[in-house]
DNA sequence: AGGATTTGCCTAATACTATTAGGCAGGTGC
DNA sequence: GCACCTGCCTAATAGTATTAGGCAAATCCT
């Protein structure tokens, strides 16, 4: 019988791939085995269960969009490095909207911790160094960040703003703007005028 | 033998339950069948299949959390009528974490035309009058709220912040007044500068 | 009330996915 | 050239999804 050659990294790649393909919640074991021309049964050897494979994949996209947004920040500060940052994200979701999906799994502290998604945070913090915050506001500042570029991507890639003039270039263009001068112009904690 | 009285909203209502207690994706007809002391096949006379439960709990999602918003915004206006809607989303996730999963659910078009989607945006709407936008800066704010309130809630909830300090509802009680400034202040597209 | 009909849940069958245990052959090391 | 180990296989079990057809309970009609 012909060794195909299967390793946990070729699996997770081709994982990877079948995620962009069909769906990240379609990556199944059984479609995999399928895709490499084997039993399922051999699977087993290489990837502990279902849930492993997709933490393997999930894991893959955390680090590639990190090794992007490392590229991207490189050389630029403040809104470009916004831009970038944010583009990155964008981009990525387009083109592998699997492998998106994937970076979006639930995984237990521990493997969060050693995971890429660390180096996500950072350079957040680092493209804020472009602006005027301090701890505990950077913070602050990151979470909104995080949210604004993952819930854009999420709502434009599940058809959410589809229907609707006008184009969603102009709103991500328009956004970032608004991020910017709000980073740039960080408000202060107003106090209650009720009194 | 005994007639449970299966309906579909019933099911719909049950499944809804079944998702905030084992999670949106664990919600199958089976465990469902199971919870009801029910054979399996005797759902499919009320739902047309796996798909169509989901959606219909999607629905149900979409519609509660409408009302909610309704009832929040009723007889607010400007920063408050804001940070009631944001509120609405936060909680409802946190209250029903399953249901909101599912108000994420991708709806082919037409049942998204047809869903209390289209209310969500109306509202977001209404809440941007008491600010002074005109079009299209008005989509793009409806577009930034969006994402931001879902980016949030979905990264607090899948614990993105959970490690660190401050507190995320600090973070989150400073986004809105960060939003609340940027909308009473939105900002022109800045001119390119390098001409 | 009692028969006819509809309706609701059931049994049975098929198919796909996940997972484990154990077998055999092909490549590797001496 | 032999032994071993590793890699993929067969086989078996279990859970989920879905369809077809059956029987009894509820409903309707007179």
């Amino acid at each position: 019988m012909a060794r195909v050659g299967l390793t946990p990294e070729r699996l997770t790649q081709a994982g990877a791939e079948l995620a962009d393909e069909v769906g990240f919640d379609q990556v199944t074991v059984s479609a995999l085995a399928r895709r490499f021309d084997v039993k399922v049964a051999s699977l087993y050897s290489h990837v502990k269960n279902s849930q492993d494979l997709r933490t393997r994949i999930a894991l893959l996209a955390l680090t590639e969009l990190a090794d992007r947004a490392a590229d991207a920040l490189a050389g630029r500060s403040g809104k470009e490095a916004l831009a970038a940052l944010a583009n990155v994200y964008r981009d990525y979701a387009r083109e592998h909207p699997g492998r998106y999906a994937a970076a979006q799994l639930r995984l237990d502290p521990q493997t969060a911790a050693a995971s890429a998604g660390v180096r996500h945070a950072q350079m957040t913090r680092a493209l804020l160094r472009g602006y005027d915050l301090t701890e505990p506001d950077q913070t602050h500042a990151v979470r909104l960040l995080g949210s604004v570029f993952h819930g854009y991507v999420s709502l434009e890639m599940g058809g959410g703003f589809s229907h609707s003039a006008p184009d969603t270039d102009d709103t991500w263009a328009r956004i970032l703007d608004a991020l910017d001068t709000l980073l740039r112009n960080w408000p202060e904690p107003p106090t209650d005028s009720r009194g």
